[in-house]
DNA sequence: TCCGGATACTGGTCTGACCACTTGACCAGT
DNA sequence: ACTGGTCAAGTGGTCAGACCAGTATCCGGA
């Protein structure tokens, strides 16, 4: 009976924010929103901290945060200063411009397709040059738990086990990484986006043919085949959204 | 008299390593050279600043920027535990693998070249669909620069810059990020890549090419021309390195 | 007018204390 | 044998206040 319970009590992490966190959202948001805009001054760490009724050390690790992300500008005996975010801040601040106020930014998701579908194409090529023979295990294992399973958020994740195992094909440090960061902005938004994706994870056959092309050591075949699964959900998401923005 | 001592004398910003910093780099050197496995715990803050020799505030900003980073897992009462960075940091820590102890790591450098073939074709493309007409002059101004100029890294610099205004007219803000961590990693070692690269910068003419595409609206020639001016010096140097790996 | 230094800011760092949480061991019930 | 409670020790989380180290500003003397 326990067991059955607890399946259906649907629990989550009980969220604990930390005080440094809190004030770095904070600051983030402003940035983020442009209240704060490129080149003003912050107050001292000292004035944040009597306005936000937190100690300095709390504020001083979510400025230093924000300059480790290239958001701000912290000079030694000067004022910090707020940077020109989109001509500064890495891929890693991604997440944050996606999903803003709880709610996703649609334009920053039209994006991440676009790049997605110029990008997942040259990533499975290189796998197909480049992937080992352990490869073709990983890829057929995610591609059955692509089909065994209904929910379409578990679908979604096995679909990013399959670009994962990909990836790890083309040994691209560089396309690692990205693929790292594009993931950390999708997952936190999975639930919004699995039914939006859920034509293109159906597509199982559409997986087996990248999978067959990769395994081929074709990297035209695998190029094509990307493309083939990637367009469709991308081009009708794009023109949804751009309708939305119409109205 | 003073004005041209100064000139001669070579200067260079005074390195003043901050505490915090000085703990950030050695931390984030030992995971990534692998001196502490993912999964190993790391020693609780108290016992880091002792050994150290630094406070625990300083301590405590460095694991915080390294969590940031997903670099180490933070836990309230637990230990802190070290991550396995190639499946989780994201594009921002591309700086710190490029250069490694002060020297280049040319595998690294070999997948940056990789990745930039494959992705700067479609970011002309997209420039070419969506790019304004101020985009004309901007890249107008970047080219004159690249064959005004005789210093390499200047090349480099105004190179840097056409590019930038290219990704400015794609409008992604996907590319856009990718880009600013491209380049983060990039410039720190400028010096060291501007002779690699001296090659590609003096084909002035093949960056005329790319505006010219790009200022007829026409994604394809944007996306040729493009490829033609990145392909040989990267094919050059990606053969260069796979020699010297030989060697 | 210009320069140079006092001064009042800013961030950088440390100490030491206390709170909150996790872990594991031990113990009492069932 | 297994649950659940309790407790102590160790960990990270947070704070207060002090002092050091740079910067910016203004003001008085040359």
């Amino acid at each position: 009976m326990t067991g059955a319970t607890l399946v259906v009590m649907a629990l989550k992490p009980v969220a604990r924010r930390l005080v440094p966190d809190e004030v770095f959202d904070q600051i983030l948001s402003d940035v983020v929103d442009g209240q704060l805009a490129p080149g003003e001054s912050l107050p001292s760490e000292r004035r944040l901290a009597e306005v936000l009724g937190v100690s300095r050390p709390a504020v001083r690790e979510a400025l230093q945060r924000m300059a480790q992300a290239r958001l701000v500008d912290v000079r030694h005996g000067g004022a910090t200063t707020v940077r020109e975010f989109r001509r500064s801040a890495g891929l890693d601040l991604l997440p944050r411009l996606l999903v803003r106020n709880d709610e996703l930014d649609v334009s920053v998701a039209r994006s991440i397709l676009e790049a997605r579908l110029a990008i997942a194409p040259e990533v499975a090529a290189l796998a197909a040059v480049r992937g080992s023979e352990a490869l073709h295990d990983a890829l057929a294992q995610a591609i059955s738990s692509l089909e065994g399973d209904d929910d379409p958020v578990a679908r979604q994740r096995a679909a990013l086990t399959f670009w994962d195992h990909v990836v790890d094909g083309a040994e691209s440090v560089v396309f690692r990484l990205m693929f790292n960061s594009l993931r950390a902005a999708y997952e936190p938004a999975i639930d919004a986006l699995a039914v939006l994706m859920e034509a293109e994870v159906s597509q199982v056959d559409a997986y087996r043919e990248v999978r067959a092309a990769v395994m081929a050591h074709d990297p035209e075949a695998a190029r094509s085949a990307t493309e083939t699964l990637l367009r469709p959900a991308t081009t009708n998401l794009i023109s949804a959204i751009h309708d939305l923005e119409e109205a």
